[in-house]
DNA sequence: AAAAAGTCGTGATATTTTTCACAAATTAAT
DNA sequence: ATTAATTTGTGAAAAATATCACGACTTTTT
C-alpha cells in the first residue's frame, strides 16, 4: 500500500478536494490557488497546502496549481480509475435515499446490490439496484468488501457479524448502534441524531461572534 | 451561556453518552464504570473520564458513576428539558427518511415543519409533519433557528441565505455544497459521498492489523 | 477487621492537527 | 528590465486531542 505518512485528517479531506477540482475542470478552469480552493471548500489555505505537500510538490510558486494535473493526481491517489462496488444493507427510507442519490458523479463508487428483510421488496429493484433478502447475504454478497448499513439499530450487531464473516472490511454505519467488529474491519459511524443534537448543543453553549 | 472550557471534541461526544445512559437507565442499571461505557460507545475509558471531568467530579472512586445521577446531569447539560424545534428543507428521499426517522426517542428535538419545492407535496404531511412550499419559508418558518438542509446542491446556497435572513443560526447541511454564511451561523456538513469515499480510501491505504 | 480488587480524577506526556510566517520562486505590471 | 504582486512549500510554533499511569478513595471479599 501507500506511505502511511498521510495524516488521517488529510485523508478525510481528499475526496472533498477531488470533487471540487472536478467542478473546476468542468468549468474549464486551468489554474487554481490554495486561496481560491480555501474559499470554496472552507478549509484554511495553509491546511490545504500542507495537505497537498504530503504528496510532494504539486504546485508552482507564484502560480498555484494546474487543475488538470492536480485532478489527475488525485484521481489515481483516490483510485478512481477502478470501480469500487458497495452493497447497501437495509432499503428503508434512508437506504432508498442512498440508492437514488447519484454518487455516480465524479466518483467511481457504485452500489450494486441491496438487501432488505421485507419480502415484498425482494426481487424488485430501486434505480436499477436489485434487492435481495437479508437471509441471502451469504449467497449474494460475492466479493463486496464495503457496505452501507442502514438497518434498524436492533439488527446492526448481528448483521455486522455476518458481513464480517463474508469478508467485509469496511462498514459505513448509519445506525445508532456502536457495533463491535474485529480490528481488521473499519467502521465509520454517521449518527444523525448525534449530529443534530451536537449542533444544537454548540449553538446554545458556544455563541459565535456576530461580525 | 456555559463555560467555554468544554473542548469541541468532548461536546461532540456528549449526545452519544447521553443516549447510552438512557439505555442503561431503561434497563434498570444503577451504576456504570468508565470501562463499561468505553466498550459500549467505543471511546477510550480515559477519554471518557476526562470528558466527564470537565463538568466536575461526577463519579465516585472505586464505584463508578451513578446512572440516574449522570443521566440527569447530562439531561440538563444538553438542555433536554426544553424542546428544540427544527425545520427540514427539502422533503426528497433523504429528507423523508429524516421525517420518518424517530428522533423522538431519548431526545427532545422535533422536526415540526418541512418545506419542499414540489407543489404536489405541499399541504400534505409526512408522519405528521406539515409540508410547506419553499417559497413560503419567510412566511412559515416562525422562530425556528435550526434547520436540516436536504435540498439539491444547486439550491443550497440561495436557500441558506434566505434561512439566515430569517434568523436561522444552525444548519445541518447534507448537500455537497459548501455554503457561505455569516460568522454567527454554524454549519455542520455531512457529506455522504465524501464519507463513503474516504472510507474506501482508508481501506486501501491504511491496512488494519489482523489480530 | 484487614486485605484485595476496582475505579475515579488528573498531572504529565504523547500524538495529532492546525496555523503562522517567510524565503524562494514565478508571474504580471510598469 | 525592473519592480511589484502572487503564491507555494515548509520550519517552527501553537492548539487541540488522546493516552498513560498512579495516588486516593470505595467497595468487595476473606
Amino acid at each position: 500500500m501507500d506511505q502511511n505518512k498521510i495524516p488521517q485528517a488529510t485523508a478525510k479531506r481528499l475526496p472533498l478536494y477531488y470533487r471540487f477540482l472536478n467542478n473546476l475542470n468542468q468549468q474549464g478552469k486551468r489554474r487554481v490557488s490554495s486561496k481560491e480552493l480555501s474559499e470554496a471548500v472552507k478549509v484554511d489555505s495553509a491546511t490545504i497546502r500542507r495537505d497537498f505537500s504530503y504528496f510532494g510538490a504539486l504546485g508552482k510558486k507564484g502560480y498555484g496549481y494546474n487543475v488538470e494535473y492536480l485532478l489527475g493526481f488525485f484521481r489515481s491517489t483516490l483510485d478512481q480509475h477502478e470501480v469500487t462496488e458497495v452493497a447497501l444493507i437495509g432499503a428503508g427510507n434512508l437506504g432508498t435515499a442512498f440508492l437514488k442519490y447519484s454518487f455516480l458523479k465524479n466518483n467511481n463508487i457504485r452500489i450494486t446490490k441491496a438487501f432488505d428483510a421485507d419480502a415484498s421488496k425482494v426481487g424488485k429493484d430501486i434505480d436499477g439496484v436489485p434487492i435481495y433478502h437479508v437471509d441471502d447475504i451469504e449467497k449474494e454478497l460475492d466479493n463486496i468488501r464495503v457496505v452501507i448499513l442502514t438497518v434498524p439499530a436492533s439488527e446492526a450487531e448481528e448483521i455486522a457479524e455476518r458481513l464480517v464473516k463474508e469478508g467485509v472490511n469496511g462498514i459505513l454505519n448509519f445506525t445508532p448502534a456502536r457495533i463491535t467488529v474485529p480490528s481488521h474491519v473499519r467502521v465509520h459511524h454517521i449518527d444523525l441524531a448525534v449530529e443534530l443534537q451536537s449542533l444544537v448543543y454548540f449553538l446554545k453553549h458556544y455563541p459565535l461572534e456576530v461580525e
